[in-house]
DNA sequence: GATTTTTTATAGTGGTCGCTACAAAAAAAT
DNA sequence: ATTTTTTTGTAGCGACCACTATAAAAAATC
């Protein structure tokens, strides 16, 4: 996960994954079939944990405003990163790869993201959900981009919370 | 720069871009050096082109506010692509690529973008200019992002509009 | 027209990619 | 303890990577 997440799917050899896990290749293809499969359960254990971050400011209750500021600020609490592991895996982890399998794998789990914070805004806004979820999953993006490019939390947090302010607004006005 | 628009850096091969141009790999040598040295000058006249939407709008003149939307909006509009060039060259060619000095080259280019951006807004709003360029810079990168994931025009216009707003807040705002 | 210079194509450099055949070692079962 | 099964390491598969030595063709010069 850590490979993945600090340098892309396709940067990542599979000898390397197999160093890092303490195993050689054709053990490497006994447990996970293919690069793409761990790939997948990568994702999968990435999405179930803190990563996870509309997840967590939704457990922690509130309205609509409330939680998707929270998510934000999450994000720009996580996005910096450790060790390289800037960004967010899921959204940025198979930018620009050339397989397709991994582009597929990591669009569903964006698919599977924005579908859970559209849901969660339609229940204030059900005809500007669309749209809404549209703004916080372009701030996410840029969020994860510009953690990937090396900006710190305290500049992410200052971005997190003018996005906050302008989904409320959106949220309120017209 | 279509086929490095298109896949990225990394995911497009020497081969593949001296057959585009119609010369064989000593050619392609002989004329730009390295596989960098190409998408050096891809970035160069990329930026140098309309692609560079800050410019554009910029030369339309206007005070920061319409500036800053007009670029937001010329960036909705450029960025769906055409042939599978979606989102932003600069912010995205490079992404996730296992090649430094394809990296450095790129993190070039987006400095330069962003303290253009900086610069200008700072003439208006001189104490608030790095906050408000990262507003844009995240902005623009979460839309590049979106369009590469298949976003089109009409959801980039929307979410264009609403950052648009975020920014005259902020800008006016305290 | 002959010679020199430049440009080009052919072919191949070593290296890495995801992935796997095969056989040795370890574990489990008899 | 012997046999069977599973797991593992060694080695290598073909394919592709960025890049280049060499030599033939084309262009320019004399």
């Amino acid at each position: 996960m850590r490979l993945f997440h600090a340098r892309g799917y396709d940067a990542v050899g599979v000898a390397e994954l197999g160093a890092e896990l303490g195993i050689k290749p054709p053990s490497f293809y006994a447990a996970f079939g293919s690069k793409a499969g761990l790939f997948e359960r990568t994702l999968r254990r990435y999405a179930a944990g803190e990563a996870n971050v509309f997840a967590r400011a939704l457990a922690a209750g509130g309205d609509v405003a409330t939680v998707i500021g929270r998510t934000l600020a999450l994000a720009a609490e996580l996005y910096p990163g450790q060790g390289g592991t800037a960004g967010c895996l899921v959204l940025d982890g198979a930018r620009n790869s050339a397989d397709p399998e991994a582009q597929a794998l990591a669009d569903a789990a964006k698919r599977e993201g924005r579908a859970a914070v559209r849901d969660f805004i339609a229940t204030e806004a059900p005809d500007r959900a669309d749209a809404l979820a549209d703004l916080v999953v372009v701030a996410m993006m840029g969020m994860s981009a510009a953690a990937r490019d090396g900006a710190d939390r305290e500049r992410l947090e200052r971005v997190a919370a003018m996005m906050d302010r302008a989904f409320r607004r959106e949220l309120a006005g017209a």
